[in-house]
DNA sequence: TTGCATCATAGCACTAAGGACCATATTTCT
DNA sequence: AGAAATATGGTCCTTAGTGCTATGATGCAA
């Protein structure tokens, strides 16, 4: 299973951020540093086009309806995401950003 | 560390969404066990008030503008959310709630 | 066949979230 | 002292997101 190896990389990830506030507490780097590492750690963000969209929910094997309840939204809101009536942003993007680099199960 | 403990709980979680779904392939489950299925994995979301929503900021040792950088929004937003002039809502509550149940780190 | 449910699309009206700008005052680090 | 980060406050404005309803296609079971 993909457990062993995911969680290796998923938890260094998690605890870096962690282990960069104990430096700073300890003196050992600056908050100049703290604060570009944590930038750098961001999942990046970029526009989807619909068909990425559906890409995602796809690969997830999700209908639009848990799909939608998935990110807290409305079922209405993710068709009109996949026909591009209407643009994804801010908090959303950052959603589907989630699930598209660290998988749907990453914001269940 | 935290690390073995939050690993096997959080792969848990993350596998039984595939194993349920492999369940289902395999004509184990119908598909309406696996609807709700899906629908009781998802982190709950709940309202925020202002205090609630600085506290996960605070939790996570973040200033307003990274913290927002790590929802991708805007500073001033945050600011409202914590002093009450604006609510969070669908997609910006789906984040917060992960980052309030699961730690910052699975958001970033 | 009939019936019932899920699925996806589509329309419309409306509210408020969220964005993009400002300016200000305070703190913190150099 | 100066520079940079921090948090608050404001104002204007766009549109994302909601809620509702209706449609047709699909699939499953009685």
């Amino acid at each position: 299973m993909g457990s062993v190896k995911k969680t290796y990389r998923s938890d260094a990830l998690r605890s870096a951020h962690l282990v960069a506030q104990d430096l700073h507490a300890a003196g050992a780097i600056d908050k100049a540093t703290l604060r570009r590492f944590d930038l750098s750690c961001l999942t990046p963000v970029e526009p989807l086009d619909p068909q990425a969209i559906r890409a995602i929910r796809e690969t997830a094997q999700m209908s639009q309806a848990i799909f939608a309840k998935a990110l807290n939204v409305t079922t209405s809101l993710v068709s009109k995401w996949e026909r591009g009536e209407k643009k994804p942003g801010g908090p959303s993007l950052k959603l589907l950003a989630l699930a598209s680099r660290k998988g749907i199960d990453a914001i269940l």
